[in-house]
DNA sequence: ATATACATGTCGAGG
DNA sequence: CCTCGACGTGTATAT
């Protein structure tokens, strides 16, 4: 990895435009060939460059070019603070805990927290306009959708579990169906379009269905 | 701005929880209060986190807190190979040229390329459930609702369109309306659920609509 | 390889 | 401040 710090200019050319004038930054090439351009403020790199690219210095111009998509992005030095080369070694990956994915675990340990007598029949239910969450039976044996959002629920949402609902409905052994978004937080139009396609809004509490799996069953999460 | 290099391991608390097992990583601590954790691969922060945050060095370990939203990012050291600090001005701020909204001018300039006798008569149009691209009329004076896609259009976008048609048919004026996705691609699902919402999908070349509008007029395009 | 949906998405515009 | 849709989205997963 090198690690160069320095005064410069930067051009980026690809799916967009983009031009960033005289500024001190600290640019990392990486082994993998992706470059990170930082500024001074925030946690994301300004400019970057996936890998795998080819970089080519030209006394003050470095010139970083993905030759799959054309994108080239250009560094124009003024000046340079430091510039070292690290050997890094690093075999770890990302663990990642609390994603959609792990909400579903929890909902499938303890259906009853989103409501009542719900049992869960399968889950990721294949159709012909994506997968279905949970496909469930309510206390009253009535054919359940649920649909999960980890963040708050958008129209979008809604519009998904009525694609599904409409689905299931083509078999009459199913009919009624319940169409529900499940989600901590729901967006106004959400709610809107909710009401007027006949779709259920439940809000969960993540905080209470974690607390509410037993913990011997939490340790399977991972 | 501190750049370190060192051998660590990561742990995050937020949003969700992530871990990472030791190894070595570029860590940048910017004056904004921002951190940013490079690995050996990658464009972008394998973690992060914005400002602003309060830095605790104790030791060999660091803990970054950010009290508005109570995440945690901890920094376990287990060797250090550089750590030094730079004074790095920078005012500039990104320039970006190219988004959506160019694609919209272009539409607009030559209507006729996305269909013959197409008209415009309003860009944005305000409804209740959000803006419509384009309200156009047809070669036959019908009311045509664009919605247009810069890469591919996802099943999302028909029903974008169709909320927007809904919108529109309120209005005994405007009946019949036709609604149209306008999109480079369009994914199998999209095309699916647009056959049987009776929305209209258009492919539109880009390359042929910038090349269709006069030079003269592109260069209005920045 | 393609298609699909998730993401600590992140960001910016508009009400 | 909240709501909403675009993004150089990127990334993982299932087909």
């Amino acid at each position: 990895m090198r690690v160069l710090v320095a005064r410069c200019e930067i051009a980026y050319e690809g799916r967009l435009v983009t031009r960033l004038a005289p500024g001190d930054r600290v640019i990392l090439f990486k082994g993998d060939g992706s470059v990170a351009v930082h500024n001074t403020k925030g946690a994301k790199p300004v400019n970057y460059m996936a890998g795998p690219t080819v970089v080519e210095e030209d006394g003050a111009v470095i010139r970083v070019r993905r030759a799959q998509s054309g994108e080239l992005l250009t560094i124009l030095l003024e000046s340079i603070h430091a510039d070292a080369r690290h050997e890094l070694e690093d075999g770890a990956a990302l663990e990642r805990d609390g994603r959609e994915l792990q909400l579903h675990a929890l909902i499938a340990q303890a259906p009853d927290l989103v409501e009542p007598g719900l049992v869960v029949v399968q889950r990721e239910r294949p159709t012909d306009v994506g997968p279905i969450d949970f496909f469930c039976r309510d206390a009253a044996g009535t054919v359940t959708l649920l649909e999960v959002k980890r963040v708050k629920a958008v129209a979008a949402a809604v519009e998904q579990v009525v694609r599904y609902r409409e689905q299931v409905e083509r078999d009459p052994a199913c009919v009624p169906v319940r169409a529900v978004v499940v989600a901590p937080e729901f967006a106004p139009q959400a709610r809107a379009l909710a009401a007027t396609r006949g779709v259920e809004c439940i809000v969960l509490d993540v905080a209470a269905l974690r607390a509410g799996v037993a913990p011997a069953l939490r340790l399977f999460d991972g």
